[in-house]
RNA sequence: GGAGAGAUGGCCGAGUGGUCGAAGGCGCACGCCUGGAAAGUGUGUGUACGCCACAAGCGUACCGAGGGUUCGAAUCCCUCUCUCUCCGCCA
């Protein structure tokens, strides 16, 4: 969430900027602020309430000492009054911050300088497109026909298993992402990130610390029994790692790496554009996380944005980076680039990663913090991106690779997978 | 699942009603010592909020969480959560 203070010293700006983001702030900005200010006076108040009591109750065990038990029961007296007026005090602060806390989680994160204005994914700004599409047979067809002339992944056993998008892969499919999978994390160790292998549930702390509570409850898998969360993207273990702690710039940069299953329940988002592997419950994401100091922060992001660039070309598919727009970025994002890969046989785009610079806004919901040089605290930035999202990787793999003989693996997966081609 | 023990600062660990934000040790930071380092030695070393200039300073809260008793609670009482040990089960 923003802080505080950012509303509290420029709330005009606030507003301005989430008009980028065609979000109305005004009302809650002045909620926040009038709460701010009552917060701030009976906090005030309550305090020196305490620090009355507080002489008194010293004062009450001198005189007890000194054996003066009259005065000290007059002082009690006093006491018993100023404990009934700090005890309505503090309920009233709770109150107040509740109300706050309440409000502030509301309000999304600010847009960067750099985003434009728009309200749709056609309003997202394409920075750059590289990659030649291929020249596909005739009879070339979408990644869901081929998986069945192959027999790599298999939906009906999944559905009977489980249900809908929850497939499973076989023979070479299933050896094509453990090689996607191994691929992906050897080429994150070598760009400098620690491997993590995270737990993939979580309790309520840490779906509230990344932001998927309290906005995207229902879009998580949950087991009450446990109250705990099946988690939708290693995001949410790896950065929570960090939460409530203060890191020694010492420890910084933190560049986390992980592969995870994600869990997704996708309520109400199926339609014609979700066939085969477009849209899963399940499925295989590669995660890197990075923590660092605001200064730095957006040299980070260009260079995650670069890091999963090199992935796309070492695997030879035509990409895009796109730009999200005001209307597109997140709840939580301040800058988010969306990778975008050609699936020829789909002729469509499909997003395949989405590498978000979040500035302070999760850092201050889960408190992560760190010690600056001068030995002050300061809220941390945390960014994340996938690199990569497996299955649309697989789709547009298979789509754009298959040929009369069969599908041909990327050059440099072949020692992954141990075969050439997929026939 | 059964039985027991426990939860104190970055870590270890003392503290069973007042002068405790909390002894001591380790770690860490800075200084001295040294050709340099180690050892030794001195000083410092939590977080949040409020007043205020995001200074100094002062105040308040925090010893797993929440509530209670009391003029006063890390210390007493209640509830919850978690951890550990033993047994059972088990990849």
């Amino acid at each position: 969430m923003l802080q505080i203070n950012t509303i509290r010293q420029a709330p005009d700006e606030v507003i301005n900027r989430l008009k980028i983001k065609n979000f109305d702030a005004s009302k809650l900005v002045n909620e926040i602020i009038m709460l701010d200010e009552s917060r701030r006076e009976i906090q005030t108040k309550l305090d020196d309430t305490l620090a009355e009591a507080n002489k008194i109750a010293k004062s009450v065990g001198q005189l007890y000492q000194s054996g003066k038990a009259d005065e000290a029961g007059k002082m009690k007296e006093m006491s018993a009054s100023l404990k009934e007026v700090s005890k309505d005090l503090s309920t009233e602060l709770e109150k107040i911050v509740t109300l706050m806390n309440d409000a502030l989680v509301l309000l999304p994160n600010l847009p960067h300088e750099s985003v434009p204005a728009g309200k749709a994914e056609t309003d997202n700004e394409i920075v750059a497109s590289e990659g030649e599409f291929p020249v596909l047979p005739a009879d070339a067809v979408p990644h869901w026909d081929l998986i069945k002339k192959y027999n790599i992944i298999d939906f009906e056993l999944g559905n009977k298993v489980t249900g809908a998008g929850f497939p499973f892969y076989r023979g070479k499919g299933a050896r094509l992402q453990r090689a996607l999978i191994n691929f992906f994390l050897d080429q994150a160790i070598a760009a400098g990130y620690e491997e993590y292998q995270p737990p993939l549930l979580v309790n309520e702390a840490s779906a509230y610390g990344t932001g998927q509570l309290p906005d995207k409850d229902g879009q998580m898998y949950f087991a009450p029994v446990d109250k705990l969360y099946l988690i939708p993207t290693a995001e949410v273990p790896i950065t929570n790692i960090y939460r409530d702690e203060i890191l020694k710039e010492s420890e910084m940069p933190v560049r986390n790496v992980a592969y995870s299953n994600c869990f997704r329940r996708e309520a109400g988002s199926w339609g014609a554009h979700v066939r085969g592997l477009n849209r899963l419950h399940q499925f295989d994401k590669i995660e890197i996380v990075q923590i660092r100091t605001p200064e730095e922060s957006y040299t980070a992001l260009e260079e995650m944005r670069e890091y999963v660039a090199s992935l796309l070309r070492k695997l030879n598919l035509p990409f895009r980076i796109l730009r999200l727009c005001g209307g597109d970025l997140s709840f939580t994002s301040a800058l988010t680039y969306d990778f975008e890969v050609f699936s020829s046989a789909q002729e469509r785009w499909l997003e395949v990663s989405s590498v978000s610079n979040f500035e302070s806004y999760q850092a201050n919901r889960m408190k992560l913090r760190y010690k600056n040089k001068e030995g002050k605290t300061n809220l941390a930035h945390t960014l994340n991106g996938s690199a990569l999202a497996l299955p649309r990787i697989v789709a547009a793999l298979l789509e754009n690779n298959q040929t009369p003989e069969g599908i041909k693996i990327p050059e440099i997966l072949i020692p992954y997978t141990g075969f050439d081609i997929i026939s």
